[in-house]
RNA sequence: GGCCCGUUCGUCUAGGGGUUAGGACGUCAGAUUUUCAUUCUGGUAGCAGGGGUUCGAUUCCCCUACGGGCUACCA
């Protein structure tokens, strides 16, 4: 085994080869959901791939059989496509470098050992983990360190140091054993990523990791680098936990002898808990106060369930968005992008090299500025999805857009709600917080503006007001303009003397049941002169 | 412990040898509104520390500190 000079890394340099078609991989394992970091590596991804008119692939890395989780693999699945990252190609999506799936490539694994084994790159090794636990103690008690590297390995049972014959023995015999990747000793390993810029490595600190286990499956070094070099990967996006296992990938790929067309890498920073300690995690699940997950997740084992984002109520768009502009921006103070925009702001440049605390408060300002951009009549949609059952709201029983099912009075009525409402909601669920009114009389009036407001002579006044809306009352409930209204009622208001701020915040206890929401007429208009009426005599009536 | 990566307002960040260090979220104050919210205006707050290099460093280099990652027959 002979090491060439270090000038062969030289050519990591290139930049992006434009004759190479861009290739990019997302990789997850299905242990479990996938995290909001998981999704915007995948995210980043996409957009590269997008923005280069590449490929997107999906491959599921399962090598862990101990690790499988039942329904990881479709939640991944959803959970991308909630997001709206379409995949060119994977499992469902099928194409030319399948399968998709690594368990589903073992015997392909096999014969890269057996390459590497061959080439002198890889030894077997027979120690077994109980073994390699017990020196892994005997060290710690020395307060060292044990790693299986270029000078403990030749002291331990493996083919370097057991005598051919005896390593046939072991091979038929039926022992465990494991193959390792053997590293050489004392080489300058000089790198490049895309977002940390050089990275260099001695060889004399890295160990000779596992690339095929007992179990005869791979491990994630070995199948990854065969894989993405079989799926002709150009460009490796991934996490910045993988950063040190990249000069074993980089050596993988000389020792296989695919360094000319090894893929270019980059490592993301890391998203960290909003606390400072320590990076994101699935097992944070709910105890932050806000989603660690895409979507809801249910725990196939506890039956526990974690909250998403879709859930929790977030658009989708302004879920990406949000991960988009962690640990990325364009140089300018743009803030809210649409995907396409992403695709075309994007480059691997501008990721910054630091980790990012995740804001929950500015994850609810930005879904707040979507609300704020979407129509009245999405919105809608969404509204009476959610709340459809306290709506009442006629629902016919044909029709397949949600929006036929409903009245249109109803329907118009909604919209016209939402647009008063939507600006103070930051959730399609805080609508019905906002605008429950509309909806249901109040049954209860608040004692704080009761004792700020109302005075004995308080019920003539109403009683004078709702005589001013009689003469509407035979007509359709929404004849009534709010301008009208307004008309009327501030007419009468200052024909008499009467005290504005005083009337019009009662007018809005009878309506509402205390001081929140739009304007008085505006909350009029929609509810009709005989509803208004109705209000008003019941919170007399309630009030004294 | 070892190896690697990082460090600009509380948070996300722009910037870059000479800037009043810019924006956003949050927060505070004022304005508007018949209420609440929104909105608008304004304020608050930052280059981790120490050495170099330089006429001049927040910017380049080194060290320290701090933060983070990895250190499995996990990915």
């Amino acid at each position: 085994m002979r090491l060439a000079p270090c000038a062969f890394f030289s050519h990591l340099c290139k930049k992006i080869n434009p004759i190479m078609s861009v290739r990019v991989r997302f990789a997850p394992s299905p242990t479990g959901p996938l995290h909001m970091g998981g999704v915007r590596t995948a995210l980043f991804n996409y957009l590269f791939a997008r923005k280069h008119q590449g490929t997107m692939i999906l491959r599921i890395e399962d090598t862990d059989q101990g690790r499988f989780v039942p329904g990881a693999e479709e939640y991944i699945m959803e959970s991308l496509e909630w997001c709206g990252i379409q995949i060119d190609e994977g499992i469902k999506e099928g194409g030319k470098f399948g399968p998709y799936r690594q368990s589903d490539r073992k015997l392909i694994y096999k014969q890269y050992a057996d390459q590497l084994l061959e080439s002198g790159w890889a030894y077997y090794s027979f120690d077994s983990s109980e073994d390699l636990d017990a020196i892994r103690k005997e060290y710690e008690s020395r307060k060292e360190t044990f790693s299986y590297d270029t000078q403990t390995r030749k002291s331990l049972r493996n083919s370097l140091t057991l005598a051919p014959d005896e390593v046939k023995r072991l091979l038929h015999s039926g022992v465990h054993f494991v193959v390792r990747f053997r590293m050489p000793e004392n080489h300058e390993i000089v790198m490049q990523d895309i977002i940390r810029g050089e990275v260099r490595v001695n060889t004399a600190t890295l160990d000779d990791k596992v690339l095929f286990k007992s179990d005869r499956m791979p491990t994630y070094h070995l199948a990854n680098v065969v894989d993405d070099h079989l799926m002709e990967i150009s460009h490796v996006i991934r996490g910045e936990e993988w950063l040190p296992s990249l000069p074993l990938h980089v050596m993988l790929y000389k020792a296989f002898g695919w360094t000319d067309t090894m893929p270019q890498f980059a490592h993301l920073p890391l998203i960290l808990k909003p606390n400072g300690n320590g990076k994101l995690s699935k097992r944070d699940g709910d105890k932050l106060g806000f989603p660690v997950f895409p979507i809801n997740w249910n725990n196939p084992e506890t039956n526990e369930i974690y909250s998403g984002y879709r859930e929790a109520g977030y658009f989708r768009e302004a879920f990406v968005n949000i991960l988009a502009l962690l640990g990325w921006n364009d140089g300018t103070d743009k803030e809210i992008y649409t995907t396409d925009e992403l695709i075309q702001a994007f480059s691997l440049e501008r990721v910054g090299k630091s980790g990012s605390r995740f804001d929950p408060e500015k994850a609810k300002w930005f879904n707040h500025q979507y609300m704020l951009l979407k129509s009245n009549e999405e919105i809608a949609e969404e509204f009476i999805k959610a709340q459809g059952s306290r709506l009442k709201a006629q629902v016919k029983a044909q029709g397949s857009r949600l929006r036929d099912q409903v009245e249109e009075v109803e329907w118009n009525r909604i919209v016209k709600i939402i647009s008063l409402v939507k600006e103070r909601a930051e959730f399609v669920k805080d609508i019905w917080s906002q605008a429950w009114f509309f909806f249901e009389a109040p049954t209860t009036y608040d004692e704080a503006v009761i004792k700020k407001r109302w005075s004995p002579e308080m019920p003539l006044i109403l009683k004078d007001i709702t005589s001013l809306l009689l003469p509407y009352l035979s007509l359709a409930p929404c004849a009534l303009s709010l301008g009208e209204f307004e008309t009327l009622i501030k007419g009468h208001i200052v024909a008499n003397s009467l005290n504005m701020g005083n009337v019009m915040n009662i007018l809005r206890l009878c309506l509402v049941g205390s001081s929140v929401g739009p304007g008085v007429f505006d909350i009029m208009a929609l509810l009709g002169p005989k509803e208004v009426i109705a209000r008003i005599d019941r919170a007399v009536q309630t009030i004294g």
